[in-house]
DNA sequence: GTCGTACTACGAAGTGCGTCGTACAACTTT
DNA sequence: AAAGTTGTACGACGCACTTCGTAGTACGAC
């Protein structure tokens, strides 16, 4: 079985945090994952790009602490790091998620 | 009289106040405005690089909607815009300079 | 075992960002 | 007027990031 390195709860640092969730694609991605059923493989986000792209983004919201991911079967589970980044930096990812729910209308946000 | 342009507040958008907020120098900057004074100028910032480079990153804040800058005699005054960025993205500013406190003691963060 | 599926690894190309140095502009002080 | 202070403008450099194509790995289905 393979495994994938995740950084530790008080390992997750701000700066990365921030950085993975200014990306539009993979705050679409969080918002997703947020929204819909807790686990999806990374086949079920209809990506605007190829999948060597959509691997590099998952891999960097796994590495700042933001989605675990675990290998079943053939496929990738994807999940929202929700509570540890809730225990990290309490009301972070909600204010992130709002504003983009809110922002995600005026300009063709991709 | 010299000014200097300011997104709207309706024209702030959440790609580039989190793009902004990322750089640990720009967070410093908006953590001093949000402890300190409501103005202060470029030069009360004691920054760990030039001039040159401070300006830069003062004119990214000011471009993204999170500071004002005004011209006062020879300096600039700069403000935070808390109010606006909490009108447009509610909890937003708060969780960020909140997590910011808490993960500054861990790492040496710049 | 062979094929199809899901995703990764690696290298390449293009782009953007952070940093700096030098030169310059506006204002204050002397 | 001259000198000092505060910050800007512009160009350059190096590094990191995004994207992609190709090749490859692991697993399920046949």
């Amino acid at each position: 079985m393979r495994t994938l390195p995740h950084p530790a709860t008080e390992a997750v640092r701000l700066d990365t945090v921030l950085t993975a969730l200014a990306d539009p694609l993979r705050r679409r991605i969080a918002r997703q994952l947020s929204e819909g059923d807790a686990a999806q493989a990374c086949g079920a986000f209809d990506l605007p790009v190829t999948k060597s792209t959509s691997t590099h983004h998952f891999r960097v919201l796994r590495e700042a602490g933001v989605i675990t991911q675990h290998y079943r079967g053939n496929k990738i589970l994807n999940r929202l790091r929700a509570d540890d980044l809730e225990d990290r930096f309490p009301g972070l990812l909600r204010a992130i998620l709002l504003a983009d729910g809110t922002n995600r209308h005026d300009p063709p946000q991709l």
